[in-house]
DNA sequence: TCCGTTATGTTATCTCATAACGCATCATTA
DNA sequence: TAATGATGCGTTATGAGATAACATAACGGA
């Protein structure tokens, strides 16, 4: 997770996956994979793996330099091909006001992701928006609109304390 | 502008700003400014002036090659401060997603910034966005936010042709 | 005029991301 | 089984985006 310099709280609300828990994650992962002749590759997986056991949202760097089972580092090119196979399988996003990476914590693939990002702590959590109404109301006329990016940015309820 | 590299259809809706409009523009920035006690000194005049003149969303190191009246390039600071400036007082956005920078549609000052842009043309439509409601609804419970990010992408009217 | 504050100029470096090439792997079909 | 095509990986190098740090200059109030 990476907190702002000074925040003092508790950990958000994800805590980083171990033991079962993460294994029958990437056992769901592999089985998805499975059902759409995708391959969860070593290196995909190996990626899917640092990004659920992390605490909060990973720079790409950060999974570089974490890659190696014995502390050597990926190559870049590893790592951003396994994040864009993450993302396009639903199970990794990207934050882009961040510049980091989280696992996917909704269940249904293709979804619209939207995030809340805390200010204090760095804890980014994901919610399922309801654009679609309020967007084609708001927007330019005439745009047809395929994908939405939201991301908010505020005080999560630890850090508000 | 920035476009697809097969876009073949006309501009959007922002041809850059030139001549007595431009000028104008520049003048009401300048009245803002005095009127906060602010300063909008050459180099932050010059980046302003830049985005207006622009077509679509210019990335920093496209203003750092155009900064200069007879082609030689500013230094990087010289345009990230002029945009971290022209950002705090609302005269421009950074659209995340294209890691490029837009002078601001809006007149208001202090509103929320929103985007839809254009996959083909490149072109980025700046609208007010209406979230509150909806926002305080289907963000994770607890959280308090204080600002929005929001990015659309589609095709404009004219790209759907 | 002095002094604190704000802004700029400059150098260097850091972070983030991708191009390009060749080889390996896997599935298909002959 | 061997040829073949598609996909993915390893590697080198470089491109693109952004900031740290420090010195100097300009402004504004006491």
């Amino acid at each position: 997770m990476h907190m702002g310099a000074d925040c003092h709280h508790a950990e958000g609300a994800h805590p980083g996956l171990t033991g079962p828990v993460l294994a029958d994650a990437l056992v769901l992962a592999e089985r998805r994979c499975a059902a759409t002749q995708e391959r969860l590759t070593t290196p995909r997986r190996r990626v899917l793996e640092l990004l659920l056991e992390a605490d909060g949202p990973m720079k790409a760097y950060d999974l570089i330099a974490a890659f190696g089972a014995h502390g050597e580092p990926a190559k870049p090119p590893t790592v951003y091909r396994a994040l864009e196979f993450l993302e396009r399988l639903g199970f990794a996003h990207r934050i882009e006001s961040l510049n980091a990476y989280v696992p996917c914590r909704m269940d249904g693939q293709g979804h619209r992701a939207a995030f809340v990002i805390c200010e204090c702590c760095g804890a980014a959590e994901e919610f399922e928006p309801d654009f679609a109404t309020q967007l084609a109301a708001a927007a330019p006329s005439g745009y047809a609109v395929r994908t939405v990016t939201l991301e908010a940015r505020g005080l999560c309820p630890a850090c508000q304390a």
